[in-house]
DNA sequence: GTAATGTAACGACACATGTCGTTTTTATAT
DNA sequence: ATATAAAAACGACATGTGTCGTTACATTAC
C-alpha cells in the first residue's frame, strides 16, 4: 500500500492515462497523444510543466535516455483505480457498495454481457 | 437532466452534503456542522465565501428569512451521485461497468448482505 | 433612540493550476 | 570545433481556491 499522493487534476490525469498506456514516454509522445486524443493544440512547455509537477507530486519518475527524459508512473494503474473508487464510495456513499452500484446503474442500459461479467465478479467474492 | 455545473472542490462538496442532509440551512448551521464533523475551526467568513461561490456556480440558491439567508441545493443529491459515478466510469474505466465494479470490489471484504443487495439491483436490470 | 449583537459584504492574500514565450543546455552532423 | 536542432529549465501570468480580518448593515434589548 503505497502512500497517498496528492490528488490529480483533470489534465494531470489525462497525462497519467497516456503514461499507463505506454509504460515509458517522452514529453513529445505525451504531447502528441494529448493533442490528438483530445483535439487540443497545447504547446510542448505546457506538457513539460504538467509532467514536472506530476513528478514533484510523486506520480512520475524519469531517467535520461540519450537526449531525452523518459518518464514512467510510480503507481500501478489498477491500484490507483481502486483507490479512486474506494474513495468515492466512502466520500459520497457513506461506504456502502450497494448505494454506489445502485447510483451507477440507475436508468442505465447495460448489456446482458456486462451484467454477466458483474455477476461473475460477485460470485468470486461469495466466500468471504 | 439539468445542466452540467462546475466541478465541486472537496470543501465545497462537504458543504453540499450538509445542505443535502438538512434541506435548508443557514451559514451558521453549516459552520457548526463542518467544524464538528471534521474537527476544524474554520471561521464564519470562510464558509460564507464558499457558499457564495457555490451559489455563483449554480449549486445553491438562497432566500432571506428574517435576518438570515436560508440556502438550499439546486440539485438533487441522487442525481449528482449518479453523475459522479457515471463520470468516473467514463473517464477512468473507458465506460465499462464491469471494470469499475471489479476495481471497486478488488480485495474488499464485502458482507453477504451487501452482495445480496447488489444482486437484487442487477436483477432489476435484467430485462433491459 | 441608542447600544449591543449578530449577519452579510468587501477586500485581501498565499498558494495551486493551466498555459506559454524565452533562454540555456546538450547532442548531432558537418 | 562549430553550427544547428532538439529538449530542458526558467520565468511569467491569469484564474481559481482556501482562508481570513475588517467594515457596514440590520435587529433586538434596553
Amino acid at each position: 500500500m503505497s502512500d497517498k499522493l496528492p490528488k490529480l487534476t483533470d489534465p494531470e490525469f489525462e497525462i497519467m492515462k497516456i503514461v499507463w498506456d505506454r509504460g515509458q514516454v517522452t514529453i513529445n509522445e505525451v504531447l502528441d497523444a494529448v493533442n490528438s486524443l483530445h483535439n487540443r493544440d497545447l504547446k510542448r512547455t505546457t506538457i513539460q510543466v504538467q509532467m514536472k509537477r506530476l513528478e514533484e507530486k510523486g506520480w512520475l519518475t524519469h531517467h535520461e535516455e540519450g537526449r531525452n527524459f523518459l518518464y514512467e508512473s510510480t503507481r500501478d494503474r489498477e491500484e490507483v483505480s481502486r483507490e479512486i473508487t474506494t474513495d468515492i464510495k466512502k466520500r459520497i456513499f457513506d461506504g456502502s457498495y450497494a448505494s454506489l452500484v445502485k447510483a451507477l446503474f440507475h436508468g442505465a442500459d447495460i448489456s446482458s454481457e456486462e451484467i454477466e461479467r458483474i455477476r461473475k465478479i460477485l460470485d468470486e467474492h461469495k466466500g468471504r
